[in-house]
Parts: structure tokens; C-alpha cells; sequence
DNA sequence: ATGATTAAATACCGATCGGTATTTTTAATA
DNA sequence: TATTAAAAATACCGATCGGTATTTAATCAT
């Protein structure tokens, strides 16, 4: 494939990604996509195979551009209380950076495709499984630190933690109103600050 | 209208309202509503004014059915106190509840209809808003009935309770698995508890 | 520069979409 | 039971759906 196809593959998928995420793989039509890209149904077929797998990349598209920035800084950091501190201010900041691309990818697919599209469904139940799963090694991580006090319960904390990001996220984008994520992240800064040893 | 007609075009709704929720309204089909009913389009049409006509009246019988039970209860509580008691417990049964009919409304209705259907999506956001604002006039009850703090923000919490049940909803449906509701309704208990007064 | 390759557009396919006009069937009424 | 009203089925409409085969245009290597 030459450079100036791998080009255009990307800007398809830049173009079309947002839509899937706002409409949902079926709403959306291929109509949209070549009216959104400027190139017709044969362009578009020519880089991907049909509507679903441009669908698929399009979601992986989407959470490496809501998503990744977070796990890349939180890697950066050394100690499980930084982490912890760069995942509260991120999703502080979320709403703003989810709404440029119409939303939250992993609650969007998560209601949009749980009844229409099984394999996009299961790359969202993937995500939040990898994120809540990598939120308990950090909160193992910070009890073994003495950051936090034994009696933490790492696999509780870690789902109830992404319980309240999802909810206000959910909130934040029904409302149009940043407050509710802002809110949840005091909440759960106030809940490891209960944690928190001596 | 007769009364055997009357019986029909609720037989229909019936049927109809779970799909609509579980699919969204762009997803769902009419072969979808008569394969569902039994029913053609003519009958179908004969009742109802057209697909958004029967996707609103569906979205108002899944309310009925998955928060109408929870309001009447409530408004039978004569202390705030036990209100709040009731909404905690409610949700705790609400996964198992809302599955039956393919899930939360307004959660689902919230996300699908965001940027396929905008009388849908006022709708949810409408019921969004009164459950939240019945919610706050709860808690200043509260507070004036010396059962929480003067210091509690009525608003702030209203609005974190209910970012904090649509998390755990949409978390126990997209695992599947009802711990995350029970879980954030835990902490919302504890929420409260803390800002008892004495 | 030319032939080979591939990107992209065009034109088309059957199927299904939501919706309606018409006909048939059922039920109420007198 | 005959007449009337309306419930429901049938048949059909144009539009759009996702997808493909073919043709044209652009790019590449030689």
C-alpha cells in the first residue's frame, strides 16, 4: 500500500470514527461516511472490508484518543499515589476531551452495540475490564506502598472507582454539564483519602 | 375505540417498549415491532401515529415500569430519613429489575437517542432532571428534619447520588453483573451516613 | 515514457427501510 | 340478521440500505 493510500485509510477512519461513536454502528449509514470522508462507497471499501471492521477500528481509534493519554501519564509515574492523583485530574478534564469526538467510547459502544453489535460490545466490556483490572494493580500497588491502609479492598475500590467515572461521565453528557464528573472525581479523592494509612 | 382495540394497541406497546429499549429507535425496525407483536403494519399503524409516535409512548411505559414503582413508594415514606432508605434499597434490586425489560431507560435512551432522536433525548433528560430534583427537595427535607447536617449541600449531593446509581447501573449491565450497583448503593449509604447530624 | 498496479469513482444489485392506500375481516349496533 | 363502523391484513410505494462488479484515474516501478 502506498503512503498517500495509508493517508487516506487514516483520514476515513479520523472522519468516520466520530460518527460511529455519536450514532452507533447501526444508525449509522454509509451515506454519512461518504458524505464525512468526501470519498465514495468504492474509496472506502477499498481500505476497509465492510461496514463492521471500519466500525471496530473506528472504536479503537477512539479510545486510543480518550483513552491511551491516561494509561501513557499514569505509566510515567512511579508511585501508586501519583497514578492515582493523574487519574482523578484526567477525568476531570474528560468531558471536555470525550465531547470533541461525541462522547465516552466505552459508554457509548457499551449501550449502544449491547443488543446490535456483539463484537463491538465485547471490545467495550474488554476496555473497562483492562482499565478496572489495571485501576486494582495500582490499589495493591499503593497498599504494599503504605499509601494505603491494609484493610483496602483493591477489587472493591477499583469497581466502585469506575462506577463513579462512568456515572459521571453519563451524567456530564446528558446534561451537557462537566459539574457531575467533577463532582464524582472530589468523591472519590475523598474516598482514598479515607484509605489513606496514618 | 373499543375495549378489545383498547387491549390490542397496549398488547402492542407491551411488546414493543423492551426492543425499543434494547435497540434504540433508529435500530429497531418495524419487522422487528410486528415479528415482536404478531401483528402487521397495517394494525400496528392503525394505533399508533408512526415509529417515533410508538418509540415515545414505549419509553413512557418502560418509566412506568422501572421508576414509577420507586416514586410511589417514596411519596408512602413520611421521614426523609426513610425516603432515602427506600431509594438505596430500590437500586439495589434495580439491576434484575431493569434487565427484565432490556435494561435502564433513561440510561439507554440517554445514549441512544443523544444523536439519533432529540424528543427522545429530552425525555430522558427530563426524567433525568425530576428524579434529581425530587431527590434534592428529599434532602433539604432532611436536613430540616435534623437528620443530616446543616452543612450538607442538598444539590451537590443530589447530583452525585444519582451520577453514582447511573454509574453502577451501567457498569452492572455492561459486566452483567448486579455487584456494581450494590456496591455504589453501599457508598451512597455511607455518604449519607457521614453527613448525619449527631 | 510506458506498462503495470492500485486507488478511487461509477453504476448497479437485491433487500429492507418507514409509510400508505386499499381491501378484507371482525365486531358493534339497530 | 342486516347494516355500519373500525380493526387488521394485504399489497404496494419511493427511498435508502450495505455491498459489489466494473470502469476510470492516478501512481508506481522500470
Amino acid at each position: 500500500m502506498s503512503d498517500k493510500a495509508e493517508l487516506t485509510k487514516a483520514h476515513i477512519l479520523e472522519k468516520v470514527a466520530p460518527i460511529f461513536n455519536k450514532k452507533g454502528f447501526v444508525a449509522t449509514s454509509l451515506s454519512d461516511l461518504t458524505q464525512a470522508t468526501g470519498l465514495t462507497k468504492g474509496a472506502i471499501y477499498c481500505h476497509y472490508e465492510n461496514k463492521e471492521d471500519l466500525a471496530v477500528q473506528a472504536y479503537k481509534l477512539m479510545v486510543k484518543k480518550v483513552i491511551r493519554p491516561l494509561t501513557d501519564v499514569m505509566e510515567q509515574q512511579n508511585r501508586a499515589s501519583s497514578k492515582l492523583k493523574t487519574l482523578t485530574d484526567y477525568y476531570r478534564n474528560y468531558h471536555s476531551l470525550a465531547s470533541d469526538f461525541g462522547g465516552c467510547p466505552v459508554l457509548n459502544i457499551g449501550i449502544n452495540a449491547h443488543y446490535t453489535n456483539s463484537k463491538l460490545f465485547e471490545l467495550a466490556k474488554d476496555i473497562s475490564r483492562k482499565l478496572e483490572n489495571g485501576l486494582k494493580v495500582i490499589l495493591i500497588n499503593a497498599v504494599e506502598e503504605g499509601y494505603l491502609k491494609e484493610s483496602t479492598d483493591p477489587d472493591v475500590l477499583a469497581s466502585k472507582i469506575f462506577s463513579m467515572i462512568e456515572g459521571g461521565v453519563f451524567m456530564a453528557t446528558l446534561h451537557h454539564n462537566g459539574k457531575y464528573l467533577l463532582m464524582m472525581m472530589d468523591e472519590v479523592d475523598q474516598i482514598i483519602t479515607v484509605n489513606r494509612k496514618g
